[in-house]
RNA sequence: GGGGAAGUAGCGCAAUUGGUUAGCGUACCAGCCUGUCGAGCUGGUGGUUGCGGGUUCGAGUCCCGUCUUCCUCGCCA
């Protein structure tokens, strides 16, 4: 149906040939000489008609709408002199038309297609098929096409087999809620759609199949966010007869292949690493974003001899009082400030206490507790800032707090501090214009082998089959928890969590121990898990693995501003589709086979 | 489950304190035009102001509810 693509014709064509298909994006009518611009996958060809030349084209030039799919039968030609379109890779030539055959009508559109054309995303979601006819999703597929293909041919060469692993699978009840799947078969039975390959692919490992990947999907039924999708797609990886350091190396160079291949340019390798301990503290998040120079300084010892009574008191609650110096941030207006502390409360923080430091002393909300008593004599401070009490003094000390900076603290408990702590060094890192620079990426490392839960025990932090950091293991049969670290690892890209994994337990009565450790009774243990269990009886490798978030590397690696931006059929915050109207109400019939009885659905795009 | 923002022609936006027949741009349709390429000019079509209720002589505007979308906390082993 063509003999060339409407985005390859050249100089070197001119006088051939050419039968095109594609979409009108354009027509320019001049009455004796009319336009259309061709558009397919590959780019776009004017067209041109002429009322003395060319009268079959000038007819069938007539009539056209946009988006109607056509196929021309014509001439290539130069371009007249000073009529070159230098914007278009085809802009030196021309297709002077012979015949038009209309192959397909398009109605009015719901938006034009064009790529400087603002449309809510709702509209690009409900029409993505006409979103997709726009460049940044025809841009995005390639790039996804090729970063796939780069991490496919790492792995290949690698050694790795690609296996494909089962999308109906058992439910394990813990970790993220499941998608059920009934069973007609065996009414009353469900499958659940897996949140990861994680089972299968440790049973590879037990298999002997020493180097697996797979790009797959995993679904969650867990409320949303920017970067999260009820599905995604992960890169999963598993290897045996390794340890963590073979796992840094591996994705490591993969990571590298895929940066070679989207940016033209290889990682620095190896890549920096830092505990959860460390980063925690220094960062307030277990995924810092390291373009951003901004740290948080512990001040509990120096922030309860100002006589703030706020601080005290938090301190006296086993709370924090802890801040962040803004290099320069005495040049924030009070609006951006505000802005910081209004992050900082949305954060869940009852607020952010705040001083700017000068020369002639601190001012704001925080300096009446830094400053001198009336009458006394201010301490005479190495750095140059005036009228400050001792107390006051060792508080900007311990912040390394410089004239012209700001200081913001937040005091509350450990929790709440942590996230306000975190948004506020997002939120003064974006005002100063900090958050600049090449991709950091890093591992962290040592995650704790537990969380405590709302109820006061514990579960997991990664997943129940993660190996304990061998030096705590007597702590763990002690029956500690809270302190004890996990062969768990994340990989983390400019403040996102790309993807994470870790060595998994091979022993199994290490095995035992944790499913005891987070309450699950051995009878419980054996029931759900009883395949995994019996299949570490007959002869398992060591082994470890990993998983990478393609979806968010991707969003940040294609320059796109939500994971949505580079998922060809993304679904919306209720996870639904826009496109085809899922989750939809089923045939009385379709119920009836599976055993199940209809429930009045809530409403839904009813608007 | 909690908090926040938004919703007015296909799309982007406006509409003074609650006050005329809800406007502008763009797209679309028609006509004109020999070189445009986000063409230009002239004219035209296009509205249950998300939906429901309330207050009022009068509601796009105020109040209540609801739906949808986005952001966010919880949640996401």
């Amino acid at each position: 149906m063509r003999s060339h693509t409407c985005g390859e014709l050249r100089a070197k064509d001119i006088g051939s040939e050419v039968l095109l298909s594609g979409w009108v994006a354009n027509r320019r009518d001049h009455g004796p000489v009319r336009f259309v611009d061709l558009r397919d996958r590959y780019g776009i060809i004017q067209l041109i008609a002429e009322q003395d030349a060319s009268p079959a084209g000038m007819e069938g030039l007539n009539g056209l709408h946009p988006e109607d799919v056509i196929q021309v039968r014509g001439t290539v030609r130069r371009r007249a002199a000073g009529q070159h379109n230098a914007e278009r890779p085809t802009g030196e030539v021309e297709v002077m038309v012979a015949a038009v055959e209309k192959i397909s009508a398009a109605v009015r559109l719901p938006f034009e297609i064009a790529d400087y054309i603002d449309v809510p995303e709702e509209m690009r979601l409900r029409f993505r098929y006409l979103d997709m006819r726009r460049s940044p999703l025809q841009e995005r597929m390639k790039l996804r096409t090729q970063a796939n293909h780069a991490f496919r041919c790492a792995l290949v060469a690698e050694g790795f087999y690609e296996i494909e692993t089962p999308m109906l699978t058992r439910s394990t009840p813990e970790g993220a809620r499941d998608y059920l799947v009934p069973s007609r078969m065996r009414l009353g039975s469900w499958y659940a759609l897996p949140q990861s390959p994680q089972l299968f692919k440790q049973l590879s490992m037990v298999g002997g199949m020493d180097k697996y990947f797979q790009i797959a999907r995993c679904m969650r039924d867990e409320d949303l966010r920017a970067d999260r999708q009820p599905e995604f797609t992960q890169l999963d990886m598993e290897m045996s007869f390794v340890d963590e350091e073979d796992v840094f190396a591996l994705v490591e160079r993969v990571m590298s292949a895929v940066y070679l291949a989207i940016n033209g340019q290889a990682l620095a390798l190896p890549l920096q690493r830092m505990s959860f301990t460390e980063s925690v503290r220094r960062f307030a998040t277990d995924k810092p974003d390291l373009r951003n120079p901004l740290e948080v300084v512990d001040l509990a010892s120096e922030g309860c001899h100002l006589g703030f009574s706020l601080f005290n008191d938090v301190l006296h609650k086993g709370g924090w009082v802890r801040g962040i110096r803004v290099p320069g941030g005495g040049s924030l207006s009070r609006k951006q400030i505000d802005s910081i502390e209004t992050a900082a409360k949305d954060a869940g923080a009852g607020g952010a206490a705040w001083c700017k430091v000068a020369e002639e002393g601190p001012s704001g909300p925080l300096s009446r507790f830094l400053k001198v008593a009336e009458g006394e004599t201010p301490i005479d401070c190495p750095v140059k800032i005036g009228g400050l009490s001792r107390g006051g003094a060792d508080f900007l000390k311990a912040l390394e707090a410089l004239p012209g900076d700001l200081v913001v603290t937040i005091a509350d408990a450990p929790r709440r501090a942590l996230t306000a702590l975190d948004a506020v060094r997002n939120k003064a890192g974006q005002l100063m214009d900090f958050i600049q620079g090449p991709d950091r990426l890093l591992w962290i490392t040592e995650f704790p082998l537990f969380e405590e839960t709302e109820a006061g025990g514990y579960h997991p932090a990664h997943h129940p089959f993660t190996c304990p950091v061998m030096e705590d293991l007597p702590a763990l049969l002690a029956g500690e928890k809270a302190s004890i670290r996990s062969r768990a690892y994340d990989l983390v890209l400019n403040g996102v969590e790309l993807g994470s994994g870790s060595v998994r337990i091979h022993d199994r009565d290490l095995q035992k121990t944790i499913f005891a450790a987070i309450g699950l009774s051995e009878e419980v243990a054996n029931e759900r898990f009883s395949f995994l269990l019996e299949a570490f009886r007959y002869g398992v490798p060591p082994h470890a693995g990993f998983a990478i978030g393609l979806d968010r590397l991707y969003a940040l690696l294609f320059g796109a501003d939500t994971i949505r931006d580079v998922i060809a059929f993304p679904k919306t915050a209720t996870a639904s589709c826009p496109l085809t109207g899922a989750p939809s109400v089923v045939d009385d019939h379709q119920m009836e086979e599976l055993g199940l009885s209809q429930r009045t659905p809530a409403p839904l795009n009813e608007a």
